[in-house]
DNA sequence: TCGGCACCATACATTAGTGTATGGTAAGAA
DNA sequence: TTCTTACCATACACTAATGTATGGTGCCGA
């Protein structure tokens, strides 16, 4: 039947989460408030999890997955040299909505599960960009250090809160050739 | 007399409030707990401040004020031209403990009076680079994309859990190089 | 030496949330 | 039709914290 009035299910929770994890951070994530906000009772949350730890973990899961299979291979996709690629890369970066990133980041600050989950997010994209350098023709270490710089900075535009959009696009040109040049 | 069993003061609150701060984050700063790490009940708390939210804001204080009066300065009187100034400013980014500037812009995220705060810091020192960078030989537009790309990466560099200050220290040579160079 | 101030303890009322147990209901399978 | 499953409501016991009110105590100055 597909009816809008029709009941609940785990993915309800689950989103109502994500959303308010972006807006409010985590501490708002508690089940009585998002009970509310879905207009229902807590007796359905505890028949999907198993208490808030599990939502949590559950949250943590789905945005990991979600990140793993979209960006790295979105780029492959659509381009081919290494140098197109970069800039690809810190287009989408200063283009993308990041909100979710940034609040599961401040998440991590005091949580042990979601600081695990943001150090392999951060390792596979600093092995593909330091394999980008490499690429470019700069040597194992130089690359190196090329990719960690690019990747402070990209982790730096979403904490630095008054920055406009357009403002990142005007950083990328520079920051391209400055660091796509041997 | 100055017996280490004297009473406590305010500003025992206040520094037990900022070392909980960077330990476990901002939620975790509430007065029964604090008064359980001072040895002590709520009952004092309750004489030195009015509530929880006027530590708070006395934190945000004091941190902005030992900011403002601290850095800056200590740049302007180590060094002299404007590159060594630049120099020392990425080594002390570098090598600092940033463990509460971190722990504050965490707070920031989801608070409006800590968020105010950031930014005003961030203001401060995005002025100062920008006229480094000016001083520097490089036209306004150029050293306003030069000042906002190196604070993005030093911001970045709090938020990268994996990276080591030895690291850090390596990517300085490279980011002097490219940015101070006309 | 005595009053007062600064600091701390204790007790109370209140709030917001957790998790469990149990029962109700609507829709589709048997 | 009846049964079952999936989902939701309700009620309860519990915890951790907030803020207030009030009283106790040690020290210091007049």
């Amino acid at each position: 039947m597909e009816t809008s009035i029709s009941k609940l299910g785990r993915q309800d929770w689950l989103d109502m989460g994500l959303k308010t994890l972006i807006d409010k951070g985590i501490e708002a994530v508690r089940v009585e408030p998002l009970a509310k906000l879905l207009g229902i009772t807590r007796g359905s949350f505890y028949w999907h999890f198993k208490n808030r730890d599990d939502l949590l973990a559950a949250m943590l899961q789905e945005w990991e997955t979600r990140n793993t299979e979209n960006i790295i291979e979105s780029i492959e996709t659509l381009a081919i040299n290494p140098a197109d690629k970069l800039l690809s890369l810190l287009e989408i970066a200063a283009r993308d909505d990041n909100r979710l990133e940034k609040a599961v980041r401040i998440w991590a600050a005091n949580d042990l599960a979601a600081s695990a989950t943001i150090s392999r997010v951060d390792g596979r994209r600093l092995d593909y960009l330091h394999n980008l350098f490499c690429q470019l023709g700069f040597s194992i270490v130089d690359a190196k250090v090329r990719a960690q710089v690019t990747y402070s900075m990209r982790l730096g535009w979403f904490m630095m809160a008054s920055i406009e959009q357009s403002e990142r696009l005007n950083q990328i040109d520079l920051v391209y050739q400055m660091f796509s040049k041997l």
